[in-house]
This record gives C-alpha cells, structure tokens and sequence, in this order.
DNA sequence: AGACTCCCCGGAAACGTTTACAGCTATCGG
DNA sequence: CCGATAGCTGTAAACGTTTCCGGGGAGTCT
C-alpha cells in the first residue's frame, strides 16, 4: 500500500506531477508532451492545457542531473575590468548564445591560486565547460588543466606537448610588428612599457622586444624598459618613471590599459604625441579608438580567438573524444594618430604653434 | 530481489555509493562524513580515507536538487562594456563570493523583451537570485518582476508602490550637482547630452537639467540638448552634431562614455577644455580618471549601490518574508580638471599659447 | 482470422545527493 | 542489575526530471 506522491511540493510550485494529474494522465507522457516528443493530439492538447493553466516551468536543476549537462559554460580571465576581456567575452558570449548556453564569468584577479581553485570546483559538475586565459601557468595549474574532468579551452601560450585546447596568438611577432613600425617612421630610442615578466605575455612581449630591436641592430638600452602591472595606473606610473630617467622617442606598451597610463603620463609630461613620442598600444580595444589622439594598437585578435575557444569548446563537449587541438590568430598592426608621424621633427625651442595641431581621427589603417 | 545499484557510474566517476562502498559503510554515513556532520572517528577515517583515494568531489547538481538552491547569484546589465557596470560587478561579486555563492552576469542589451525572457527563466530555478538594472521598464516587465519565483532585486528607479527591493540614486540630482558647479563657475552656455530619452535615467536626466537651469534663471535653450545612445560613439556623434549648430561654454554628459567621446569631439573641432568648454560626465567611472585632462564626473555610487543591492538579495534569499525595502545612495560631484577653470576666458583670436597649458593631474575634488 | 507492426501509454528506474526514521550498542545513573 | 539515554548506523524516501520497457489497442497484410 504505497502512498501517493505529493502532487504539488510544499512551496507551492507546480511540477510534472501537477501537470499530469491535472491532464489526466501519467508523468511520463506528460514529460513527452512537454519535450515534444510523443503524445497523442488529444494528450498533447490536454497537457498542454494543463500545463499553460497551472504556470509549468520545468526545473532546470532536475533536468541537469537527468541529463547530466547544465547548459552552462564558464570563462575565467584575469580582469573583467580590462576592455580586450570585454571583447572576448562578447565575442564568446554570441557562440555560446547561439547554442542555447549561459555564460558564467569568474574574475581570477591572476591570483594562480584562485585558478586552480576554480579548475578544482570544475569537477562538481556545475558547468559543461570552460574557457580560461591564465596569465600565469605552473605545473599544478597544467596538471589540474590536463586532468580537469569537463572540458576545458585554453586562450593563451601553452606548452607545446599539453594535450589541451589550445587557440593562441603570437604576441612576440605582434611586439615585432609594432617595433618594425616604429622603425620604418624613424623612431629609434624605443622604450617599451610591459606587464609583470613572471606573466606568460609578459614573458613572452619582453623576448618580442629584445629579438625586435636586435633585428634593427638597435642596441638595447634597459633605461628603456619599465615593467609594472597590466593596468593603467600601473602604466603610467612605469611611464613616469621611465621618462624621468631617458627620452624615448617612442613608447611600446603591453597592451592598451598600459597605452593610456603611457599616454596621459607622456602629455602630463608635456610631450606631444606623437610628434615628440610615438605611442603604440597592443590588444586593440575600444580604448585605443577613445583616446586622443587615437591609439595604434597591435590586435591579437581577441574577439577571433574567443569565438574560436568557444567553437572548439562546444566542438569537444559534444565529442570528448576529439584529439586536441591548437588554433592560431596572427596579430595585426593597426596605425592611428599615436604613431602617424613620419620622423620626430626636431624639438623646436618655443616654435610658433598655431592653432592645435589637428590630429587626423582617421580610422585606423591596417599594416 | 531488488538488482544492487550500480556503485560506479559508467563514466567512471566516483559518486558517494564508491565511496560508501570502498569504505565499508553505508551511502547515509559517507555523506554525513563528508558533510562534516557525525560518524565515529573510525568511520570518519575510513570514509575520509576512501574519498581521497578515489578523488571523490560532490556533484553539485544533485546536491542543488536536495537543497533547493544553488549557488548561484544572477546580475542583469545592459552593457557589460560599460565601465560603470563593470565597478558594479566587482561590488556585487564581492559581496555574493563573501556568502559561498558565485555570480552570473547576463549582458541584455538593453532590448527588453531580453530582459523579460530571462525573468521567465528565472522559474527554472537555475540562481537562487538576481540583481537587474533595467534602463527601459514597462508594465510586463514590472509583472514579471513582482511576481518572480526567486527574489529580484533592481538596481536604478522603480515605481514608488513596486513591492520590490529596491537600490536607486538620484541621478536628477545628480545632474543638478553638476549644472551648479558650471553655473558657479561662471558657465552659462551649458550643453547637454543625453542617452535615449525613452530610458528610465535618459528621462530622469533630462528632468534635471532642465529643472536645474530654471532654477538658475537661464533660458532653456533646445540648440544646447543632445541625444544619442548610452555609448563613446553616439557621445562623439551627437556632441559633433551638437557644436555644429550651437556654442556652448559646458558640457553636461549623461554618463562617462558620452562624455570620453564629447571630449573627443571637443578636441577634434580645437576646443580647449576645461578653457572654452568644461566637461562634466556621470558615473565617476575609471575611465574618468585615464583620460587627460581628467573628466570631472558625477557619482551616481554604483559600487556602493551593487553592495547594496547584493545584500539586499542575500537578505531576501535567507527570508523571503521580509517586507519590500528601499534604499539610496546620494550623487556626489568630482571636480577634476576637465571643468577646474574658474572662468571661460574670453576666447583670445590667436593669442600666445605658450607651452601646452599643463593640466594639473589632480586626483579630483570632491563638491 | 491470425500474425505482425506501429504507436501510445503508464509503471518504474535512474541521475547523486541529503535526511527522516528507526534500530542498535554502549554507557551511565539509580 | 535494569532502564533510560546518547550516539552511531543503515534503510529508504525525497528532490523533479527523463527514459527504458513492457503492455495494450488499432490497423494492416497475408
């Protein structure tokens, strides 16, 4: 003599239960209507009746543990503050969409530690799968990646042999791409303003640079180079710096957060960009467009790679058997007025200025 | 005769029947153990023993089923672009990380019908809350906000008799903090650029401007109002529409990004600024503080109101009973540079610049 | 007419966890 | 020495859904 079931929980929502005693008919049917699969029309018009009347909304967490997906996939980047994660999130965000997911957004703050925690909580099973950009990698973190028991896509450097997801950018060439820029105008006392060396891109840009000028046969001068976080505070502070100690004639900056701080630190200083200073910014985000004048920039591509991370995340968590691969983006120098000027004019003493001198707003040019 | 039920699923993964299993005990005494709640110091051994050596880590979607919430904390913005909801994020996340949970942002676009579809999903149970920041409100949407199956916090302006919590500003205010300061500054040809003004705070900072210059005696003058959308290009495009027909001597901006892209407009067309046109933006963003000179800006708290809003939730969610409450954080003015000078000099036909006039970098004053 | 196919339906198992309940042992107090 | 009590344990139900499986009815073909 087994009791019945509560038909309604306490808290008064209906469930399929509700449903299909009020049409009348066994859950299991009345699951099938409302999945659309199966049913007689007169079921199908009873359980549809009875569902609109009672308010139905199926459990989504009730569904998840049947179906063992939530129809959730995470990001985790370093900084939800910076403009190039925006982007990449955008761009992420519209595949994801399109697959009738959520996106869940972590902030690690770089903290490597937050990382492998969040790579950790994977394992409860409360997303599908992620998408990390680590700025810093250890072998923990590479172990907790390989081993992650739901999909995961790395955005960024990796190594080689890691059997993982994998869509990068060669931000050495993209350094390159800005210093051989720079050179052709005439600059040749480039400073360059990075991010922390520990960092993978920082790494990474900082052996661009050095590999850049020695290709011009430009020798190095370390007064040239600063180092401070990828923010713009940190920026134009390592600008700062940097100015009070050498006069570059140009400034290449770790990505656009860093262009603005070298930016606003270059015309505090009373330098014109980019007559006496030339500025080249990297990620090319919304920013360097806002600025003025406007920034150039080096784009890695970041709303191409996030678009590919997602497509090749989805891609596995239909097929977990697939082998890994490794999607690549190249960089792309886009011109603005930072650095349009062809050759620094000689510092005039107090040469008649005329009216300020009218900075083409072009669009940018691609290199 | 009841079949044993499988102890390993076929995915492999342990679950706490492998656990239980492997460790001798009964599925009721693992989950104590590992729940931290009884069991014998042999059991607790035994258990804790087992789960480590399989790697045992809860599943979360079942434990939600049991438990009834999840975890997870929903935020609803228009524009994850915007910086103003970025420091709301950051507010938010900190307060909903604080409490265990972890924060799931939806980007709406600001198209409504967006908007409500994720209220209809909220019935689904998939958050245990959501913080929403309608900039367009209409009658289905308040429906959909009161009645919601999970508690609905909105940050921004509400009808007076929704039973909702609530965290708002007053951004008519706000913008009267600002047209006071030019009018003491001895500006008089005030603009004003707008984001829509079918938008709860398009509509409200309209109010206040017009309001604020009645109150100081000055004529309304329709040449010297603007409207675009809530972004840097429509600022830009509306600003150049704006100094093509009119000559203001200030510039009101209803949010930061329309004012970053005013600025670009002012410096394109060769105002000084703050000289000829002081500046004003809203939201006191970062952005505010990169660009040079820096944008004095009205603070509409939104740090402070995503604190707010995210306690509210976490209230409501520990009991849904308490009645609807309200809060506001008042608009705070920050004079930077973009409007430090005290007068507009007259404008000199081509008088001698001297060096580039050096913005003092002020870290902004608070009115 | 009988066998076969096709479709629809309902019962019940399954997803993996927590927890109410009852039974057991051991300890302690009287 | 016996009863009460406290603490631990295992069985089973519950969360809300999907889905496997077997039964039954209607239709068709031989």
């Amino acid at each position: 003599m087994g009791r019945k079931r509560l038909q309604e929980p306490a808290d008064g929502r209906p469930t399929v239960h509700t449903v299909a005693a009020r049409a009348g008919v066994s859950i299991a049917s009345a699951s099938r209507v409302l999945n659309g699969v199966g049913g007689s029309p007169e079921t199908i018009r009873k359980v549809r009746e009875a569902a609109a009347e009672v308010g139905y909304v199926p459990n989504a967490i009730a569904r998840s543990l049947q179906s063992q997906r939530t129809g959730l996939v995470a990001l985790a980047v370093e900084d939800i503050g910076n403009p190039v994660y925006v982007e990449m999130m955008r761009a992420i965000e519209a595949v994801v969409a399109s697959s009738g997911r959520q996106l869940l957004v972590h902030a690690t703050g770089g903290r490597i530690d937050n990382e492998t925690a969040l790579l950790r909580r994977l394992a409860n099973r409360y997303v599908d799968g992620m998408i990390v950009s680590p700025i810093r990698v250890t072998d923990e973190h590479l172990t907790a990646l390989t081993d992650s028991p739901v999909p995961v896509v790395v955005v960024g450097q990796l190594a080689a042999d890691a059997p993982i997801d994998n869509v990068r950018t060669d931000s050495r060439h993209g350094v390159a791409l800005a210093v051989d820029h720079l050179v052709a105008t005439g600059r040749r006392r480039i400073g360059f303003v990075n991010g922390p060396l520990d960092t993978v891109p920082g790494a990474a840009r900082d052996a661009g640079f050095r590999a850049a000028l020695a290709r011009h046969g430009i020798p190095l001068d370390d007064q040239l180079i600063e180092v401070g976080d990828f923010q713009y505070a940190a920026g134009r502070a390592a600008t700062e710096r940097l100015l009070a100690r050498a006069d570059p004639d140009a400034l290449v900056c770790a990505n656009d957060l860093i262009a603005v701080g070298a930016l606003h630190a270059l015309l505090v200083a009373g330098r014109r960009v980019p007559q006496d200073v030339a500025l080249v910014g990297m990620d090319d985000t919304e920013l360097a467009r806002m600025m003025f004048p406007q920034l150039s920039s080096v784009s890695l591509g970041s709303a191409e790679r996030g678009r590919r991370a997602a497509e090749l995340l989805l891609q596995r968590i239909a097929d977990a058997a697939l082998p890994p691969r490794r999607e690549q983006v190249p960089p792309n120098l886009v011109v603005r007025a930072s650095s349009a000027a062809t050759l620094p004019a000689p510092r005039p003493a107090t040469g008649p200025p005329g009216p300020p001198t009218t900075h083409p707003s072009s669009e940018g040019v691609t290199a």
